[in-house]
DNA sequence: CGTCACATGTAAGCTGTTACATGATTAG
DNA sequence: CTAATCATGTAACAGCTTACATGTGACG
């Protein structure tokens, strides 16, 4: 149910063709619901059909402009409001770790330490993504991506903490 | 690709049936890797096909009584080294943050604060659940759940890091 | 004229969920 | 004897990935 979701949420906030949102997709919302190119044009056609967007223009090579109708909108919140029918969070990342016991100790501590600098590196990627759309300046809480710079920090503190277990499960392992 | 390793790796620590698994995975497993009855019966059945496990004992009921291979053990090792093949995470969650703006201000605070409140809810229910496990106690690096006990910990810390990080959105948005 | 970016679509295959279906054993 | 637990399986459907397939327009 979520890319239906996700991409409608986007085109909430202005038209777009499927390549539009192909990249939009790639950049902001990748870290959040990544979506494949196939499927997000699959799911157009439904959402077209199912009449929550239609197409506004088409454009040079059978470019097509959805646009959200009223049905959209309104099937967004209600799902917004819901938080019913969330899949399960699963994290592969995990799993490895808790199977951890299965390899050498040295092994164990060589990946868990891998696994703070990819944090690490994650904490100085999404930095400098903050830094280059904001300029350094705080975002109001009126401004429409708001909720962007929330998760977006959301994004900085999973990675923080996650270099910082990390280590300390290292120093565990160390005594 | 995961859940054929989450069941390979709960049955490196021992022999067990698809029933016994399953709930296994209800309950230590859940939090990483969930899986269905359905699903894990299926897995097995490849599982074996593939000679990655192999029947050791055929109980009451139909009673099967599951047993890793070597060359199930070598699949288990090579997965838990490479970390390449790992799905993206999805956050439906997240994604619904990501759409706050649609909806009313206030309503955006009552689900964040809601978001706080459970992530509490979690951080109590973890603490205990560590605390009945380990009765209180340090956990040795050489006990084979150690790795176990890591992911509660991160678990804990994850919803320690969400419950501030709801309340400070919350903070940014009543300036 | 060639290459790159634009632009959309289809098909096969795997993973995961829900629901249905069946039967054996044990405990009260 | 009857209800709960044990124990496994199948079928239909939805979501996602990979790969393939096709064609247009702009720029140099």
């Amino acid at each position: 149910m979520s890319l239906r979701i996700a991409a409608l949420g986007l085109l909430a906030e202005g038209s777009a063709s499927g390549y539009d949102l192909l990249k939009q997709f790639e950049k902001s919302m990748a870290n959040v619901w990544p979506a494949t190119q196939s499927q997000l044009y699959s799911e157009l056609n439904k959402l077209a059909v199912g009449g929550l967007i239609e197409v506004c223009a088409v454009g040079p090579r059978g470019r097509k402009e959805y646009r959200i109708t009223d049905a959209g909108r309104a099937e967004l919140q209600r799902w917004v409001a819901d938080r019913q029918d969330d899949p399960p969070v699963r994290s592969a990342g995990l799993l490895r770790v808790f199977l951890l016991g299965l390899v050498p100790p040295e092994q164990a501590r060589a990946h868990l330490h891998a696994m703070a600098e990819e944090a690490d590196g994650e904490v100085r990627r999404l930095t400098e993504l903050r830094e280059s759309l904001t300029g350094g300046r705080a975002v109001d809480p009126a401004d429409e991506s708001f909720f962007g710079f929330a998760v977006l920090d959301y994004g900085l503190r999973l990675n923080a903490m996650q270099a910082e277990w990390a280590r300390s499960v290292i120093d565990r392992l160390d005594d």
